[in-house]
DNA sequence: TAGACGATATACCGCTTGGTATACTGGCAA
DNA sequence: TTGCCAGTATACCAAGCGGTATATCGTCTA
């Protein structure tokens, strides 16, 4: 592995554990074995490390996303492929989705927000995109695509943070099943 | 005001607009207009000052689930009860409560997270607590009172969250009883 | 074989951080 | 009226921060 991987490597790894303000530069290359100024010879400076670990990681999970939320006629089947999509993801992906969901939540004003805050942004659009698609077959969720996009993003992080606890099991497929169920039961109603 | 109390809220507003890491002491006094040697008399350290906070915030809150999740014979009714509390309580305490959501998802080892840790863990045995009380009624939800607690937190969290967004009246009791019923359905299916 | 270049190191910069030693002030108690 | 003490200010500290000027090394090319 070539020092620019190993440097991003590190970073993805403390800046999941301590939090982006919480860890310095001196920490990664110190993480690494190397030197400062072969940490600014790749990425110019933190925040550029910052934006491209978090690009790099996050381009995998928007195209899984982007193909699974075509709304292709059924929305409880396009729901469940997305759900599975986040599942999977953050399964092979554990340090950076925890990263990412302690960034979504953060406040908007810090540095690191405004890296993260386009890719959720995207996904976003993704799945109001697919909501919007699914209205012609299912009147009574017009213009509620914000809100339905919100509540399942919320749902999802919500189970793959109780999975990261060790108290659920996200392969369950019938668990999974019902996840699906109960959100759309919630829609329907 | 007093002095001790102004200084609590200008930390407040600002931990919470930019995060605990993210705001020094310096900031704190300036936003205040007293000097350092102030506020270390009164709380001693930045961790100390932020601990009185947070302490004393989620007091009244602590007291209102205690009183809501008390389980008197219809789950349906408590859950509702509960998800009440905590819609008032964010409406009541934004600031506070976002501040406390962001932290909620912060990386474990940050030096915030110990804190407000315990704020968290005993709402979460209050909540397991109404749901294992349940049990006797309700013979499906045996061993599952912790995944339901997270669950039900996620869920009104996620709801919190949306309405901070604009995207949702928390105080539109239709739109809550839909909310409880959806959770009910999961859980009883 | 000379030079250019990518990659790395040493040593430094100004600034901010959390925290403190010391001194002063006003009010209250003996 | 003396003395104590809570509260506040001036001025400082060592350590850490993000970032950089300069130099060196090895490799690949002209």
């Amino acid at each position: 592995m070539d020092t620019r991987a190993k440097i991003l490597n590190a970073a993805l790894r403390l800046f999941a554990d301590h939090g982006y303000d919480a860890v310095g530069v001196q920490t990664i290359v110190e993480a690494v074995e190397v030197t400062k100024p072969t940490l600014y010879h790749y990425f110019g400076s933190k925040r550029g490390l910052f934006e491209t670990l978090v690009r790099e990681q996050s381009a995998s999970l928007l195209q899984a996303v982007r193909e699974a939320a075509l709304y292709q006629g059924d929305i409880t089947l396009t729901v469940h492929r997305v759900v599975q999509t986040y599942f999977d993801f953050a399964g092979k992906h554990p340090l950076f989705y925890r990263m990412l969901l302690s960034m979504w939540f953060a406040p908007p004003s810090s540095e690191y927000f405004a890296v993260v805050q386009d890719v959720l942004l995207e996904q976003h659009q993704l799945l109001e995109a697919m909501f919007r698609d699914a209205v012609s077959n299912h009147g009574n969720m017009r213009d509620r695509q914000q809100q339905y996009a919100l509540s399942l993003r919320g749902m999802i992080d919500t189970y793959i943070r109780i999975s990261m606890l060790g108290m659920v099991d996200l392969n369950d497929t019938a668990f999974r099943q019902r996840l699906v169920h109960q959100f759309m039961h919630g829609i329907f109603s």
